[in-house]
RNA sequence: GCCCGCGUGGUGGAACGGUAGACACAAGGGACUUAAAAUCCCUAGGCCGAAAGGCCGUGCCGGUUCGACUCCGGCCGCGGGCACCA
């Protein structure tokens, strides 16, 4: 029987941490708290490789702070509200709801067998009416502190499961489920007014000194700030309505290469002309069909139409520009027009060339160069400034500067004015959608869009919904929608919307401080739990999901639900790798991929094989698991084998911590092998007389806190990795230790302490076996002496020229003269200089010596 | 197109500007065993050499430095983010 026997030891440990309370979280004004936080799963019903990999690195952490003497909140909840719900209703007629219910069970039985130290009284699921009625509650908060607005908005719309389709639900250009075309359709639909914090979300991110810098730039793109002149055309021939055609551009410095001007499909006056123009409106109709994905946009030709009118270049009234409508020009954009300047932007080049407009050889002209021909000439920043130049302007800025130099120029002269805008949109959170929180408003005849009474609420999902039909089962319910107007009392209609499931975990992270309570959030226990001291999470969601939190917490602060200092609530961001496994491929008659399970592979010297039939396998390393190319290792199988230890230990060691890492067979075997040589060790020690002496106690007992040091330190900066190695080279230096029973004992038991975060059911048992005091879960973590860090002489290494030559061992506090003494002396030293003095000798203490020859 | 990040043995990866390859996987050799598994010990960047030792070596080219995987410039390759954004 193996020493290490975790089907045994796990529940045990376990079951006594739950008889503890150890994991419970309590507010304790004596003591620093910390929030540890890994992004909460939406319950698909299975656990994967990923799961244990984030949650074991937030354990760890959790841990860790608990034993350094933290409060620490290590909360668990359930991301439920979603498609794959209504997915599993209309493929099997299952309620949403039981299906939800049922996936949480089955995970939360995944899970705990992790032996995780979350605080499972905390626990929710965002489709709790609990949940979700506090979210109602900020909704309507929300939307009186005008944080909330309704508007038109242009979706993907199926027209045969009638419903709106995000971006990535459209593939080329048809609904996913559907296979219709998609339209683009305009509705009214609910926004949170995220742009108004568009110049804040930036500004702060500056401040967010623990979060990846990768992340920093993702979101600093997304909100997109930039610098252009908003000015206006004036119309050759005004259409009634219009007199004047405002637009946008970053580049005011090209205004004088302007060929022509567009309008989106979008733009008021094509709306205008449409109406007495039947070839407009069948222009702008074929625009609309297409959808709104990137995909349908990557394939989308570019085309215009001619509108007839004429507008007049502000720097000279006789030059006229021709009035496109272009399905490239964007609505929300600017201003939805714009101008096109061929010489220097390669799709403007594009549309003059197709439609026969004039290019102006602006730069290249005035230098004496080849007019455009193909290809734009994308001038570099000092270049416009010469090319600004050849049109008569004023000596100007040069470099970065140039862009406002145009834009003060312009407004010198009266042409427009420097405007900021950001690509960050309001965020829409109107789903018709069943399986989602209920937007809180009523419908009535008489007072228009009215607010729930929050007394109301939770406004409950109903369970009797039937999806026997495409579209929202709550616009189909018999009596659901029936509702007295909050206002005037008279029979209304709900809103049948729900909301985006984003809204769902952009406020968990606060909930989590007071889970039960009455209201969204408890002040007092925001402000002592708050903010999240380190999340963590995939870097799928560094835009998103971290944005809209943002968002949200400073929105929550405003209605006043969250102190002031939570307004940015994760302190520090960590985003984890994935668990790739190699895939094996054989190829049928058609060429086409066969995947197989790692199960059928047969290893054999001249590679890998299938075991039936004996085809060579290609085998693809690092994959993404995925069902399809049957390369999933499911946690549980794991577990039943190895023990959750093994598979933390594991997803551990392997590759630092953001990086992905690889699973293999033999790692996994590897990692258990390790363990239970570690129990082997422990028993062996606890088996040895108290009374023996031995041989090099000072030396282990220097190793040892040399390990306390830098697996600390490898905790704290997230190299888990190179901790793991740290913590194998000191169980192989303590394996071959011949010290005493005392420092052996006292070596082991400050091995499981730095392998509790980690392994911590193994360390339990080795800390019991030992005779530790209490849990080892409670234990304060071990503190390096740094007396015994210090070494009383050192090894320096000799380069001559840089290049490794010798070695001499020196007392440390000696003197360089001294060392350059016994360095001249040197054997190789001396053979190398050969007589001769070296130009130069660099001692530096305790490091190096590096003779110049 | 714009913006980022990364290139180190057969593999995953270590390395405050200071002995490149820690630790582990896979591999090879050995011990124990009738045998295998398990366990334990040893070897291992490449080339030359019996050895001592030497030369080369962190994608490529150059620079800074006594000293560069690390800093700077250019190139190549891979990965990621954004994008009809005017």
């Amino acid at each position: 029987m193996s020493p290490h026997d975790p089907a045994r030891i796990e529940p045990k440990w376990q079951k006594a941490w739950d008889d503890a309370g150890v994991f419970l979280a309590r507010r304790d004004p004596a003591k620093p708290k910390y929030y540890v936080l890994e992004m909460f799963p939406y319950p698909s019903g299975r656990i994967h490789m990923g799961h244990v990999r984030n949650y074991t690195m937030g354990d760890v952490i959790a841990r860790y702070k608990l034993a350094c003497g933290y409060s620490v909140l290590h909360p668990m909840g359930w991301d439920a509200f979603g498609m794959p719900a209504e997915n599993a209703a209309m493929e099997r007629g299952a309620s949403p709801k039981d299906w939800t219910y049922k996936n949480i069970a089955d995970m939360r039985a995944q899970m705990k067998p992790l032996g995780l130290s979350i605080d499972w009284t905390r626990e929710f699921a965002t489709c709790d009416p609990d949940y979700y009625g506090q979210q109602q509650a900020l909704f309507l908060d929300f939307l009186a502190k005008g944080l909330i607005t309704r508007k038109n908005a242009v979706v993907n719309w199926d027209p045969v499961d009638m419903t709106v389709l995000a971006n990535e639900q459209v593939i080329d250009g048809r609904g996913w489920r559907s296979g219709t075309e998609v339209e683009r359709r305009e509705l009214t639909q609910w926004f949170f007014k995220i742009s108004d914090f568009s110049e804040e979300l930036l500004a702060a991110i500056d401040g967010l000194d623990a979060w990846p810098e990768k992340v920093k730039l993702m979101q600093r793109n997304w909100i997109g700030k930039s610098r252009g002149l908003q000015f206006a055309f004036s119309f050759a021939d005004a259409p009634e309505g219009f007199d004047r055609l405002e637009v946008y551009t970053t580049r005011p410095d090209t205004l004088m290469g302007a060929s022509f001007a567009a309008i989106s499909p979008d733009h008021p006056l094509a709306k205008r002309l449409e109406r007495n123009d039947p070839k407009v409106a069948a222009f702008v109709a074929e625009c609309r069909k297409t959808g709104t994905s990137e995909e349908a946009l990557e394939k989308a030709e570019k085309i215009g139409l001619d509108t007839g009118l004429r507008v007049r270049h502000p720097f000279d009234n006789d030059w006229e520009l021709p009035v496109y409508i272009a399905n490239f020009v964007l609505m929300d954009y600017g201003t939805g027009a714009i101008f096109g300047c061929p010489a220097h932007d390669q799709r403007d080049l594009d549309f003059a060339r197709k439609y026969g407009l004039g290019v102006i050889d602006a730069f290249v002209a005035a230098e004496g160069g080849q007019p455009v021909q193909d290809e734009a000439f994308v001038p570099s920043k000092t270049e416009v400034v010469r090319w600004i130049k050849t049109f008569g302007w004023d000596e100007m800025a040069t470099g970065t500067q140039a862009i406002d130099a145009a834009i003060a120029f312009c407004e010198s002269q009266g042409v427009g004015q420097g405007v900021t805008k950001f690509r960050l949109r309001d965020w829409g959170l109107s789903r018709q959608r069943y399986w989602g929180a209920p937007i809180p408003v009523v419908h009535c005849d008489a007072c228009g869009v009215v607010p729930e009474k929050k007394e109301n609420l939770p406004v409950r999902l109903p369970d009797d919904v039937s999806f026997d039909k495409p579209g929202n089962p709550l616009d189909r319910h018999p009596t659901w929608r029936d509702v007295p107007c909050p206002a005037c009392g008279k029979p209304a209609t709900r809103e049948t919307d729900t909301m985006d499931t984003f809204v769902d975990s952009s406020w968990y992270f606060a909930r989590f401080t007071a889970p039960h309570a009455a209201t969204p959030t408890v002040l007092e226990d925001a402000a002592y739990w708050m903010n999240v001291d380190q999340y963590i999470g995939g870097i799928e969601h560094a835009i998103l999901h971290l944005l809209y939190s943002r968002f949200f917490a400073r929105a929550m602060h405003i209605c006043g639900h969250l102190p002031e200092t939570a307004i940015e609530p994760f302190d520090a961001l960590f985003t984890q790798g994935m668990v790739t496994h190699e895939i094996y491929v054989t190829r049928d008659d058609k060429d086409r991929p066969v995947y197989h399970l790692p199960e059928d592979i047969e290893w054999t010297e001249s590679g890998a094989k299938l075991g039936a039939s004996g085809a060579p396998v290609e085998v693809i390393p690092s994959a993404k698991m995925s069902k399809s190319k049957k390369n999933v290792v499911d946690p549980v199988n794991i577990i039943n084998e190895f023990g959750a230890d093994t598979a933390r230990w594991f997803v551990l060691s392997d590759s630092p911590p953001e990086r992905d890492v690889e699973w293999t067979a033999s790692g996994a075997e590897a990692a258990f092998r390790y363990l239970a040589r570690v129990a082997t060790l422990s028993e062996r020690i606890a088996g040895i007389d108290p009374a023996t002496p031995g041989d090099g106690d000072e030396d282990l007992l220097r190793a040892m806190h040399k390990t306390i040091f830098d697996v600390t330190q490898g905790i704290e900066s997230f190299g888990f990795n190179a901790a793991i190695a740290k913590l194998y080279a000191f169980t192989n230096t303590l394996t071959k230790s011949q010290a005493g029973h005392a420092a052996q004992r006292q070596a082991m038991l400050v091995l499981a302490q730095l392998m509790s975060p980690m392994v911590p059911h193994l360390a339990e048992e080795v800390w019991a076996m030992l005779g530790g005091e209490g849990l080892i879960a409670t234990a304060p973590w071990p503190k390096p002496d740094p007396a015994m860090l210090v070494e009383d002489t050192v090894t320096l290494p000799i380069q001559v020229n840089g290049k490794r030559r010798s070695e001499i061992t020196v007392p440390k506090d000696m003197t360089k003269a001294e060392v350059e003494k016994l360095v001249l002396a040197d054997e190789a030293v001396a053979k190398a200089l050969a007589g001769s003095a070296p130009k130069k000798l660099i001692v530096v203490p305790g490091r190096i010596v590096n003779v110049v020859i």
